[in-house]
DNA sequence: GCTGATCCTAAACCTAAGTATGCTCCTCTC
DNA sequence: GAGAGGAGCATACTTAGGTTTAGGATCAGC
């Protein structure tokens, strides 16, 4: 429509979602790519976790295939590692020679799939589809969660305070009395953090503050 | 403490977790009923699927040990009646001869584990505690959707209707003009909801409404 | 020593929410 | 056909929430 995008399948779109293969076997990468890149998909592929590291990844929907045997690294330490660097990309396993506690172990850290060679075609790209969807509803989670964390973060620490109790349905004066101040001091506060985070009602803050997973500070004592 | 649980782990107590063990091999099943008392767990055994679900499962934390290769119905399809008959109890499997498929399939339908035998005492005991400890979490949400649920039922249609305006963050007036009827009328139902509801403000009302999953009905046209 | 941010408060004022009393109308059930 | 329950409305009143204006106190950083 937009005149831009004339390829039959618009390859490469700003958003369009990336399937990244690892394997250090060159004829698996070719055939993956081939058969990525039939149903319109973007590809990139690697030869190594090392690799696969270095390049940058765009923020877009996307999800990883990957060899349970890699070179150095395991598939299983890599799928550990990633979590442990906060890369959060859904995961299908493929494997010749896997026996089932790597499996289990694979599913249990959230792999999508975990699929035997040979595989059918078909399967692999039903693995992959619902590894992008997860991808996509994580990511869109994501961003509502660090778009209103920006915001929480403009809140001053009295701010913070006063919404938490707010948000577990304190009155003004209750407030007030709690942490020691005026029940005018309380609106003040309160005004302000229903401009800084935006919200338009109270109901709308208390779904905020359970998105933040605010929790009630603790009374001295 | 109370004089009347003077057994050493208090077996049968109305509290404790049960473990339910459904295999064919009656030499299994004596084992693991052996195992499991050792650590104190009361266990039932059962030699088949059609067995284990004639008997009556009291209402309290338990796990299911279910071999994959059953007599009539295989373990995977046993799992899937059990999730379409609305029995949600955690399952951990075991086989001699299970495949990767089969594990992929057990995983992504819920297992929480997928043993294979001959597996260690240790990690058996690991799964279980693991699997009851998912079912005490998930019948504690249960436990709350369902109070939450029967205070809700006690709402009137147009209560319920207010309640998801309320709980939107609409106010009075707009609820009024939005339904057609006057804003004092909406101060009553609003009045006869957080009776009902039990709700002491308004920011609970919100996170009942969330934890209900209410939406907010359509507007006509 | 000035500036800006944060926190606190007061007075005045306005709007929103909530309660109580009393009444009408409709519908379903016994 | 009487009673119960739901829905609706009006008047009157009280309380809670929210804004504006106008200050004062403290502290960090330049």
């Amino acid at each position: 429509m937009t005149g831009r995008s004339n390829s039959p399948r618009n390859i490469g779109g700003p958003d369009e979602p990336i399937v990244y293969v690892v394997d250090d076997d060159v004829s698996v990468r070719e055939a993956l790519r081939n058969l990525f890149r039939s149903v319109g998909l973007r590809v990139e592929v690697f030869g190594s976790a090392a690799e696969f590291l270095q390049s940058k990844l765009p923020d877009v929907a996307s999800c990883l295939i990957l060899d349970i045997r890699l070179p150095r690294l395991s598939g299983l330490d890599f799928q550990a590692d990633l979590a442990k660097a906060g890369i959060h990309i859904p995961i299908v396993f493929m494997t010749g020679h896997g026996d089932i506690p790597m499996t289990v172990r694979a599913m249990k850290a959230g792999a999508v799939d975990f699929l035997t060679k040979p595989f059918r075609d078909q399967d692999m790209l039903d693995a992959v589809t619902a590894a992008i969807e997860r991808d996509r509803n994580s990511r869109n989670e994501a961003k509502i969660r660090s778009d209103l964390h920006a915001l929480f973060a403009t809140l001053t620490a009295r701010e913070r305070e006063v919404m938490a109790l707010v948000t577990t349905g304190l009155m003004n004066k209750q407030i007030a009395a709690e942490i020691g101040i005026a029940e005018i001091t309380v609106k003040i506060h309160r005004g302000n953090i229903m401009r800084k985070m935006a919200a338009k009602s109270l109901a709308e803050l208390v779904k905020m503050a359970q998105a933040l997973e605010i929790q009630r500070p603790a009374p001295p004592q």
